[in-house]
DNA sequence: ATCCCCATTGCATTCGAAGTCAATCTCGTT
DNA sequence: AACGAGATTGACTTCGAATGCAATGGGGAT
């Protein structure tokens, strides 16, 4: 019990009596052991506290079963839900979580030296991957499943809620409701949901020949403030609706149009979000969003790279899921 | 480059034309090895793009580099915070984060086997461990810094804010404001820091004799309105301050006071949380809180277990940080 | 030129479990 | 009683890198 070096399958094997190749046996399914040896050997493991190595065993099986996360963000209140349950499926699985957090959505580099040194047999990636950084999966044969993004040029797996589909949809609820003068938040340059966002609002907003306004901002709740300041200045106070690339930010500008425009929303102004997280439905803001359905694609990534680390040669799919679009109370829809 | 199988130190070194021992020296720190022969090596090594096994590695040097993070509730606002900073801080440690997440508290049994068998060298857990379970910690020589929480009874280092003095200063503060009647909304049963602060709470209640009815709640949105809800319920809708077990149920009691009770928070009722999170800063909500100096926190959590690694017999130690009172707008204070 | 010392280098072994293969064991058959 | 199919079992090798030890080499001192 106190002993501080850990017992192995030699230990346990003289313990009970038998060879070391019948320990192993009894921890692999289906392996050929009769039922009296396995308890022998069950029995021995007990008593000296055994647990077989993953490290030696990932060395002469080629599999660590690890599975890489790598995701930025943290603190932005949408990815600590995909994590929470990403990693419960995939323990849920069999699978163990190493995770990589990003201070900034390119900082990939830095953290796939580590990747490949840890052969992960797998990565769920919420960041951005230019074509050789996955050619760098490619390579080395392992699979990636890109969770909110989809591999530019590239064919890669990967599960996306459609920005676009949701943005229409929130930009035509707008201009159906006579709104004119949009300003629009931005998400960091870096980021690809933010982008595809944004991009998805301004062609509905040119289609339709409103004028528009857009600044940037980095997703959290100070630069939704700063933000629809930006605009007000920008458009010289005269704003129908905000349109903002996250519900964070949604937030920020709703408190600041309150309490520093002396605005109502939505009845002064109208403004949205996207992503349908916590806050967004809290009584104070009822944020007008798009929720993203979180489950069910976590769940399709999970399977998806699970399927692709079993059969290596299955090709790539990308999975578009659909938003749900929360009518909220924060703007005035058609 | 297209090679299936990845380039071993066998491989680097034919090509380098030296032995497997000098390629491995190359990645060693401080390792005896010759200006030239490096430089041939790391250009072979990149030629055939090769990358140290760390699972090898793992098994040689019983050093496996994987700290693991075992966090309940990720959900809750708090702990992702904790967690994208941990997970940076041992990075740059150039430690990995194996990450296992809990649905409740009390989970940890489940996880404890992978923790074993992945031959951490190390953990920082933010979970109740009873008594047994750090015994296995300690049985097996493997390191431990517990988060907010500590060892009932067993030494073990651990990182925590003061939630008593916190609490204190926060009941203190109310009682010197003409408080009278409270209502407490507290966290789910199997909580560390949940009962800790309501007992903090109560017994400064009972010590200047103040009247007080006790609700559970489950850290979240919601139960900080059923909370508020039950209160009024209890104390025929006559109460002068809500104490909060954390920020994310007095927001949510904020909301139910103001939108379901008609109530002006602080004017006619005081609420007040605890950790200091993002959303009680915001402008609609001002919570008086007590915020929890996470970065130092996880600094002094991450060094501490580092340090142990290192040097296995150094004796445990506890460091208690003092959480500073953000007075905010959600309650009268003395 | 000779000798000695220290810096490099390579050989061989080690870590712990899994899997191959051949040997052994069980039983049911005839 | 002898035989054979199928189930168990153990000896041995393997995965990839790190390291103790012995061998080699270069350079300075004499």
């Amino acid at each position: 019990m106190k002993s501080r070096r850990r017992a192995t399958s030699y230990d346990v094997a003289a313990h009970a009596g038998v060879s070391q190749s019948a320990v192993s046996r009894c921890f692999k399914e289906g392996a050929s052991i009769s039922h009296k040896t396995r308890e022998k050997v069950m029995e021995a493991a007990r008593e000296l506290n055994y647990y077989p190595n993953a490290i030696a065993r990932g060395l002469i099986t080629q599999r660590s079963n690890l599975v890489a996360v790598i995701i930025s963000n943290l603190t932005n209140l949408y990815y600590p839900e995909v994590l929470a349950e990403l990693t419960q499926r995939l323990s849920a699985q069999g699978v163990r979580v190493l995770l990589f957090s990003l201070a900034a959505e390119s900082d990939v580099d830095e953290v796939l030296d580590q990747v490949w040194q840890y052969r992960v047999d797998g990565a769920i990636v919420a960041a951005r991957l230019d074509p050789s950084q996955l050619a760098g999966f490619a390579d080395r044969g392992v699979p990636v499943v890109l969770y909110n993004r989809v591999g530019e040029g590239v064919p890669v797996s990967s599960v996306c809620c459609d920005s676009i589909a949701g943005e229409y949809a929130l930009t035509d609820g707008l201009l159906a409701h006579e709104h004119r003068r949009f300003g629009i938040i931005a998400g960091p340059a870096d980021s690809y949901v933010g982008e595809e966002r944004v991009n998805a609002a301004v062609r509905r907003l040119d289609m339709n020949g409103a004028e528009h306004f857009v600044v940037r901002g980095r997703f959290d709740y100070a630069s939704g403030e700063e933000g629809l300041k930006a605009l007000m200045r920008e458009s010289g106070d005269r704003l129908d609706a905000v349109i903002c690339a996250n519900d964070l930010m949604a937030v920020g500008a709703i408190d600041c149009a309150r309490g520093h425009f002396g605005l109502r929303v939505p009845e002064d102004l109208s403004i949205v979000g996207f992503d349908g997280v916590g806050p967004a439905t809290w009584l104070s803001y009822q944020v007008t969003t798009v929720r993203q359905p979180v489950r069910r694609m976590t769940e399709a990534a999970v399977s998806m790279l699970l399927e692709r680390i079993e059969k290596p040669d299955i090709s790539p799919e990308q999975r578009l899921f659909a938003g749900e679009l929360l009518p909220g109370a924060s703007a005035r829809l058609g």
